[in-house]
DNA sequence: CCGGAATGTCAACACTTGTTCACATTCAGG
DNA sequence: CCTGAATGTGAACAAGTGTTGACATTCCGG
């Protein structure tokens, strides 16, 4: 069980024998290097292709064996970010239908796997309003099509089922924004400050508690449609 | 009038003479400078000092009579943005107490500002989570000292006077993180297009009226102190 | 008006950057 | 096994970068 290439290797469906080629190996190399480098203060954008090159333990021209640009790199970190994303709803997901406080279990689960990926968040975190403006708009489009799997997960719950489409949106964009600020909060606090972060915690659920009080008293307007 | 000096006209209080010396004046033209390179699609830290310079019509080297690094300049930045932020608010509230529906007026005042100085708002948004730490810090300073300042003004509302400082705190970031959202919307919207803003605005409205729902609702406890 | 401080200019340096080209190595399949 | 494709290497380039030092200009207060 390799901690990081299973993420990779779901991706090749045309080789038969489960190792990686070497091409794929060097692929992985080169983006496990940028995000090394991220973490480090700079943000993608303001990183030089020879830079990565040369964390990956690679000559410069090797890169374009790989990818045509930069941004098409980043391209690549993006989906796979959000790769581990979509698994970790999936995992909240499974854990069965609303038992015990829905909303601590979520926030817990996130923690965990925002450390877990901590790289992966820190890139989506640095690029989402910064550098390419292609790389911005592809994590635009996947932060809606996550807001749009927690609203068919939400859909199951008994109030919300009788709730327009726009009132559906509304309330997960605003749940979406509120974990977002989580997870920056989690990788801006100082790492292995146990205190500090049951604190960000405690915030949070604090938040989610008080969103989830107005939802009885909303009146989703379904003739409008 | 000029339509921008006067933001650093403030700052200069032993000036006597009106007329801004020489090297307060190319130093606002490095910031101009850098603020409109900003607006081409790259991030600050991105952003090379022999650029600025260029652009400000300037030979590099006169860069060091002004900022020892860029990280200075951006430092300067930061101050110069949250200071029309701070504008805003001290409008708004200046505009009475709540008589017709305050989040209409609220998130109207926010926009036209966010339009007044697009490309302040775009920097901070940048910079937020990208680029150099030390303009992160601070600007997530100035962030919380803005959500204070929101909290003293809502302070004045019936109900909330009431609340504890914690429950105050949540409100008021909750708050803050819908209008940096809002904001970070309309940076990302197409220019000049009516249509979509006004659209961002409904939904920013709703968010805001839905999250007011919850204040009934919710228990502060005091007694917690 | 004049002398010193503030500001701006020019030339030069040692580096890094992206990209190219021709060449070496590795690998997989007939 | 051997051939062609995939992948990695090395040298070289033109251009851009931050920073330095010595020198010119501008400005303001005594």
């Amino acid at each position: 069980m390799p901690p990081v290439s299973d993420s990779i290797s779901e991706k090749l469906e045309q080789v038969q024998a489960g190792r990686e080629s070497r091409g794929q190996r060097t692929r992985l190399g080169l983006q496990e290097a940028a995000l090394r480098l991220l973490g480090h203060d700079k943000s993608f954008s303001s990183l030089s292709l020879r830079e990565v090159t040369r964390e990956a333990g690679i000559v410069p021209t090797a890169f374009y064996r790989h990818y045509q640009t930069m941004e098409d790199l980043g391209q690549d970190l993006v989906t796979d970010s959000f790769r581990t994303l979509r698994r970790m709803i999936r995992s909240v997901r499974s854990e069965g239908l609303p038992d015990g406080n829905v909303i601590g279990r979520t926030v817990e689960t996130l923690v965990k796997h925002v450390h877990a990926n901590r790289m992966h968040f820190q890139f989506i975190a640095r690029e989402r309003y910064g550098g390419y403006s292609s790389l911005r708009v592809s994590i635009q489009q996947e932060i809606r099509a996550f807001g749009a799997d927690l609203a068919t997960d939400l859909a199951r719950f008994p109030v919300l089922d009788r709730w327009d489409a726009d009132s559906m949106e509304m309330l997960t964009t605003l749940m979406v924004n509120a974990m977002v600020s989580i997870a920056e909060q989690i990788l801006d606090a100082p790492q292995n400050d146990a205190a500090a972060e049951a604190e960000i915690v405690r915030r949070a659920e604090r938040q989610l508690v008080f969103i989830s009080l107005a939802v009885p008293a909303w009146r989703p307007i379904k003739a409008a449609k």
